[in-house]
DNA sequence: GTGGAATAAGTGAGCCCTCAACTACGCTGC
DNA sequence: GCAGCGTAGTTGAGGGCTCACTTATTCCAC
C-alpha cells in the first residue's frame, strides 16, 4: 500500500495514482526533498547560514531601505508569524537584523538589516547561486527549465497567493 | 541582491541566474515549499500523521513481511539513520511499529510494521492520495504531468541514489 | 582466535518550528 | 472617552531534527 492500491477504507473510492502517476509524484518528491536538503547543506556548511536565514537577508535587500514590517517579511519568506519572530530574535543575536518600532504604526514591527547582515548575504549568494547552477539548472535543458517554470507558476495559482 | 546580483564577492566570477532563470527557481522553489507544506498540513489534521511518520509506514508495507532493516529504511525515507531512529521509536510509542533484532547480523534491527500501524496507514492513504490528486494532478495537464516526471527524474540522477 | 578497523544503531544536547496563549495597540460606534 | 473587537507581534512549551559521540557487533588479517 502507499498511494495507490487496490482497497478503500471508505465511503467515497479513492482515487488512487497509476503507475504512472506514482512515478511521477515519486520523482517529483524526492527530487523536491533532495534538493532541498542539499542546497541547505552545503550553504550552511559553506557559509554557516541556513537557507531559512538566507531567504529573510534576501527578502530585506530586495527592499529600497532593507527593512519590512514583520508580517510582510513573513508573507515574502512563506513564513509564519511565529516562526519570523523567533527567526528574526535569533538573527538579532547575530547582529544581521535589528528591529525598530513602526513608525505610522505602533502595533508594527520593523525588520531592518544591519551592514552585518548585508555583508553575510554578499558572502552567501556567490555559494547559494552556484549551489542552485550546479543542482538545478546544469542538470536541466532548456525546455526542461521552461517546464520547471510553468509547472512552478501553475501550482503557485494554485497553491498561491497565500 | 538575492540569487542574481552584479557584484560579485569572490575570485571567481559568480554565475548569477538571469531573469528567466530568476523566475524558474522562484517559481519551483514557492511550489516546492507551498505543496510539501500543504500535503503535510493536511494529513495531519485529518489522521494526525504527518508526512515523515507516512513515508516510513508505506515504506514498510510496501515489502513482502511490512519488515525492514533500520538502515534499509532510512535510505528509503531519504532520512539520517539518527533521524529515522528517533521517528521509530515514537511510532514504537503508538504502538505502529515494533522493534526486533535480526536474526542473521546481530548488530541490525528491524523495523517491523504492527497491525495497528497498517491500520493507521489504511485510513490515511486516501487522505493522503486525495491530496496529492487535488493540488498536483488536477492543476496539471498531461504533457505537464510528464515534463514533472522528466524534470524529476533527472534531477534524481544527479542528487540520488546517495 | 585475537586485535583492530568497519558497520549498525542509539543517545542526548541544542536548535528550530508549531501551536496556543497572551500583550499591546488601533479602530469603530455609541 | 470607553467598550469591544480586530490586528501585529511575541512567548513558551513541546515535539522533531542534526550533529557528535557512544555502544555493540561483525569482519578480517595475521
Amino acid at each position: 500500500m502507499s498511494t495507490h492500491g487496490t482497497t478503500a477504507a471508505q465511503g467515497e473510492q479513492p482515487r488512487w495514482l497509476d503507475a504512472e502517476e506514482q512515478r511521477a509524484w515519486r520523482a517529483w518528491l524526492y527530487s523536491a526533498q533532495l534538493l532541498l536538503d542539499r542546497l541547505d547543506r552545503e550553504l550552511v556548511r559553506e557559509t554557516g547560514i541556513p537557507h531559512t536565514y538566507y531567504e529573510i537577508l534576501v527578502a530585506l535587500s530586495e527592499t529600497e531601505d532593507h527593512m519590512l514590517r514583520m508580517s510582510e517579511l513573513a508573507d515574502r519568506c512563506l513564513s509564519s508569524r511565529s516562526r519570523l519572530s523567533h527567526a528574526v530574535s535569533r538573527l538579532e543575536e547575530r547582529g544581521w537584523v535589528r528591529r525598530q518600532v513602526c513608525p505610522d504604526d505602533g502595533r508594527g514591527q520593523l525588520a531592518v538589516l544591519t551592514e552585518e547582515g548585508f555583508a553575510a548575504l554578499e558572502a552567501a549568494a556567490p555559494v547559494h547561486v552556484e549551489g542552485v547552477r550546479a543542482h538545478l539548472f546544469d542538470q536541466l535543458s532548456p525546455e526542461q527549465v521552461a517546464a520547471v517554470r510553468d509547472v512552478g507558476e501553475t501550482l503557485l495559482r494554485h497553491l498561491g497567493p497565500r
